[in-house]
RNA sequence: GCUCAAGUGGCGGAAUUGGUAGACGCGUCGGAUUCAAAAUCCGAUUCUUCGGAGUGCGGGUUCGAUUCCCGCCUUGAGUACCA
């Protein structure tokens, strides 16, 4: 009988449906495990072989745990809004929702064939308004809450306005917008409605700022800083530039202690921590209050201004020179001269015309201009000059620095191109080159009361002696900005906002979802409004709470006829994904009544184990840690981390073929003939070539696609064939070297492309596909067969197991346990290979190793395993069988090579029996000691046996 | 520039706490089977001037280093005028 892997892996792809053997129970006498993969996008390019690595890595761990005992979540869904769908449907006029379904479909047929044992009863898609009216729901809980210093959560809106009618704003330590009036209770409860609405917004985790954004012209919307590379968009690579907007934000920045603090609980890799730590971008210093002189034109204008600085080295504040402020620093045009003023104008205005991408590029060339106005140093009461240059950035700290030229490399530069004075404030170090920037090491002199002071100890008296003169305190400062959560999209969830008054409103739970709205184009309106502008039915009637037409608005002012028009943004595309493993605590069918049911949440706590991809370090990842806090906070969930262990799958490559045409011509030269000829090389789709690097040159000219650009083509053969060039590169559709899971299951099967995909390296690493290479693990699998089924039929009998079957079934126990917990899926794939042809070799047909082996095997090639596991008679899948029990016994061999050492100084290797005990190590050696020691004249030493190591003869 | 990860045959990659480097697979070569091929099976395969040399390079620790330490080089990833 052969192994008909295409029948078998269908036979039992549907018996785990129709049984749902992966139907995971809320409720389990088993301890539970959660495995999650990272959800995907559904393209409309459907899989390619990079996709499933880490599918398949998170399947066989939770098929592992299956076999341990444990209850296993192990679901899978569709983070189905996003850019790619709707710009579909700008081209077609397609609507989103139908792309998105057949894309999901696709991606559901790839899925299945690779046979993971997901619960699909639990499925999830972001785009469906089931799932979203709880998206809706969570930013409305955000809305309705302000993040207290003081029992350092989030609590309810409610707590901060009875705080406010009891004793006004001043004790109020909340984390909030900037430059906030402050008021007596008797003030607020005078303020009206309005002001009080606009009052709470500067405290509320969600709320409308006018921020300078991203906004991106190409796509027609803004971007968060994470979807932005080199200053281009992630997705299309189109220019962004800055814009100022009204726009929803989150108050991220509350979590910024917490979501670097939390880096310490969870078991993710250094790298991956380290990246959130940059963004986080934590740092200690003080800010520094600096009063300017009044001068001609300032005593004008007021008398007392002052420019706030962070610095991280208080210390050196006597090496102050020159202060620098952003050239868009809002004090810039107040404090100039007019002497000055045509220069730095000139300045600001050549600053504002370079992009940022300029600005970033250029970071050699010093430039800046000075404003004519000075400051007084807080201590030594100096005049300090006040310049503007771009190396200070408006959106870090206050956009002000204090220049310390003999500490900072920057203002070093600055002050030597500018022939500014560079005081030292170090004792012993020589700043004639470059600043001395090191914290260690430090002796500060030339400073006043701070002179002879280390690093640490000066930073904190200069500090205590600013906050007693009211000029500074202590401060911590974070690069993590709050997140810009409103997108000018069509395809993404609506908010469940409208607008009385300018001020934004809820709409009550109880009314949820706000379903997207039909619309004829999915483009901004002609007067630059957002998508949702061009709908017929977008206002919100609050007499009726529905949505209505937006011709009902009231027309007249002052009329209120209780019709409110609706918010046109939509939620950011990490809006859906940042709570939906909590959606999957709960079965589909049983969702709805509450976000997720407490009874699962408590059951189901967090994920245990996440396999994704590292780009998501510092957006979804993120974001995910911070609604996990907030929701924890309000207590709607009980966990503070929503990851536990977190690991990243590398990427597979493709490996890219070339034809080269020589310039000018339309003649193709094999590679070996290019040489110093003029060529340009062309991608060719890969499946038009062999493992040997031969292109198949009538298939290419018949490709559907492409085949009339070579049908005049001379190609110019070496030895008879034509070879093409190889490089490695990311799998991609415009590189034609997409390999299809498809084309693979077909021809060798899911369960050798499931064993393939592991065999080919560490998981964590990136790594080039070769389909050649597929036969040796495909080879694998039909000896293991034979090991199992002849000629005839099934040959494993009740045979008892020699002493070899149970030392290689008990090896391969002990490694492929190591490897699954050690997530080393690559070196299992091997020691299956060693087992199954040391067996094929011992000629075993013991049931009693066979059954095990078939265990141990199938979280990797699981319908193989199950088609053997039911030959041998068992009833029910493979998939609840127990794993097999190591026992140590089995693997003691005769004798091994102890090394020997005398006094630390190796002298020989012994031969001895591998189960000797450490005593009888220790006798044995003591004996031949002392037969040398005879020999050599000498007293015996003393025998020490290090276990595992070597022997120790001391004396 | 900074941070992190990694450098081992023709290729992908193995090597417990330092203890016989190159497991396993691909490829290549040779053989068996076959009229022939596919498929299958068996053997060889780091280099070598046959003395040895060898895990990116140069040092160090150790009886012993792919593994630990110091200094370089290279590649990949992330981040960037962060005060």
């Amino acid at each position: 009988m052969q192994y008909h892997f295409n029948d078998i892996e269908a036979k039992w792809q549907k018996y785990w449906a129709e049984n749902q053997t992966f139907k995971a129970s809320n409720n389990s006498d088993k301890p539970k495990y959660y495995v999650l993969d990272m959800f995907p996008y559904p393209s409309g390019a459907g899989l390619h072989v990079g996709h499933p690595l880490g599918y398949i890595a998170s399947d066989i761990y939770a098929r592992y745990k299956r076999h341990k005992g444990f209850n296993v979540l192990h679901p899978q869904g569709y983070d189905s809004f996003g850019l790619p769908a709707e710009q579909y449907a700008i081209q077609t006029g397609q609507h989103p929702a139908i792309t998105t379904e057949t894309n999901i479909k696709t991606y559901r047929r790839q899925l299945d064939q690779i046979g993971f044992s997901f619960d699909w009863s639990r499925e999830v898609r972001t785009s469906t308004p089931e799932y979203y009216k709880w998206t809706q729901w969570i930013f409305i809980q955000l809305f309705e809450s302000w993040y207290n210093n003081d029992s350092n959560k989030a609590e309810d809106i409610s707590t901060l306005v009875a705080k406010f009618s009891a004793e006004g704003n001043a004790n109020v330590n909340a984390v909030c917008d900037d430059n906030i009036e402050s008021f007596s209770a008797e003030q607020w409860n005078a303020f009206d409605s309005k002001k009080q609405q606009e009052i709470l917004l500067q405290y509320r985790l969600t709320y409308l700022a006018e921020t300078e954004v991203n906004w991106c012209p190409a796509l027609g919307t803004v971007l968060a800083n994470d979807e932005i590379v080199n200053g281009v968009s992630e997705r299309g690579g189109h220019p962004v530039m800055r814009k100022k907007m009204t726009q929803w934000s989150m108050r991220i920045s509350a979590y910024a202690e917490r979501l670097l603090q939390g880096l310490d609980t969870i078991d993710w890799t250094d790298s991956l921590k380290e990246s959130q730590r940059n963004w986080i971008g934590k740092s200690v210093g003080a800010s520094v209050t600096f009063n300017v002189i009044p001068n001609v034109t300032l005593s004008a204008v007021e008398e007392s201004l002052k420019i706030d600085v962070f610095t991280t080295r208080p210390d050196t504040i006597f090496g102050v020179s020159f202060m620098t402020l952003a050239p868009e620093h809002e004090l810039v045009q107040t404090i100039t001269t007019p002497e000055q003023k045509a220069e730095v104008e000139a300045y600001v205005l050549a600053t504002a015309k370079r992009s940022e991408r300029d600005r970033m590029a250029d970071v050699k060339t010093i430039s800046g201009a000075f404003t004519g106005a000075y400051a007084e140093h807080p201590f030594s009461k100096e005049p300090i000059p006040i310049w503007i240059g771009d190396y200070v950035l408006a959106g870090y700290g206050t956009g002000a620095v204090m220049s310390v030229p003999c500490g900072d490399q920057r203002d070093y530069d600055f002050a030597k191109h500018f022939n500014i004075a560079i005081p030292n404030v170090f004792e012993g170090a020589d700043i004639s080159e470059e600043a001395f920037a090191s914290k260690d090491n430090v002796v500060i002199a030339n400073s006043d009361f701070l002179n002879g002071m280390n690093y640490k100890k000066a930073s904190k008296r200069a500090i205590y002696d600013l906050e007693q003169m009211g000029q500074g305190e202590g401060k911590t400062n974070y690069r993590l900005r709050d997140a810009v959560f409103s997108r000018q999209r069509y395809w993404g969830e609506p908010f469940p906002v409208y607008y009385v008054n300018g001020m934004p409103q809820m709409i009550d739970k109880a009314h949820l979802p706000i379903t997207l709205p039909e619309v004829e184009k999915y483009l901004p309106t002609e007067t630059g409004e957002p998508p949702l502008g061009r709908a017929d039915v977008w206002a919100w009637d609050t007499n009726t709470n529905t949505v209505v037409p937006n011709v009902n608005l009231s027309a007249v002012e002052g009329e209120d006829n209780g019709i409110y028009p609706l918010e046109l943004n939509t939620m950011p595309g990490w809006a859906g994904s940042s709570w939906y493993f909590f959606s999957y605590m709960e079965e589909k069918a049983k969702r709805g009544e509450d976000f997720a049911s407490q009874d699962a949440l408590n059951y189901w706590e967090n994920v245990d184990l996440y396999i994704g991809g590292s780009e998501h370090a510092t957006g979804h990842l993120l974001y995910s840690r911070f609604w996990t806090k907030f929701l924890k906070d309000r207590a709607f969930v009980g966990v503070d981390e929503p990851f536990k262990k977190l690991i990243n799958q590398g990427m597979i490559l493709g490996t890219s073929a070339f034809i080269y045409r020589e310039d000018g011509t339309n003649t193709y030269l094999s590679k070996g003939l290019v040489k110093d000829k003029k060529v340009a090389p062309i991608h060719v789709k890969v499946q038009y070539v062999n493992a040997s690097d031969e292109l198949n040159i009538e298939d290419l000219k018949n490709d559907a696609e492409f085949g009339a650009d070579y049908k005049d083509a001379e190609f110019i053969l070496e030895d008879g064939v034509y070879k093409v060039g190889r490089e490695v590169e990311k799998m991609s559709k415009s590189k034609y070297n997409v390999v299809s899971p498809d084309a693979i299951c077909e021809q060798y099967g899911a369960d050798s492309l499931r064993l393939y995909e592991m065999f080919l390296g560490p998981l964590e690493q990136a790594k080039p596909w070769n389909t050649a290479g597929i036969t040796g693990v495909h080879g694998f699998l039909k000896k293991l067969w034979k090991l199992y089924v002849g000629e005839a039929g099934l040959i494993v009998n009740d045979a008892s197991p020699t002493k070899d079957n149970l030392k290689t079934l008990h090896k391969t126990i002990k490694k492929v346990q190591e490897d699954i917990e050690n997530f080393s899926f690559n070196t299992s794939v091997s020691t299956f290979m060693i087992a199954v042809n040391e067996l094929t070799a011992q000629k075993c047909t013991s049931k009693a190793i066979l059954e095990p082996l078939l265990v141990l095997l199938s979280p990797y090639a699981p319908h193989i395993t199950e088609e053997l596991f039911s030959q041998l008679g068992n009833e029910g899948s493979i998939a609840t069988a127990p794993f097999p029990i190591f026992e140590a016994s089995h693997l003691v061999e005769s004798s091994k090579n102890y090394p020997i050492s005398f006094n630390g100084k190796m002298r020989f290797t012994l031969e001895l029996p591998m189960d000797m005990s450490k005593d009888e190590i220790e006798k044995t050696v003591m004996a031949h000691e002392k037969t040398i020691a005879q020999l050599e004249g000498r007293t015996p030493k003393k025998v020490i046996v290090v276990p595992g190591k070597i022997v120790n003869i001391v004396g």
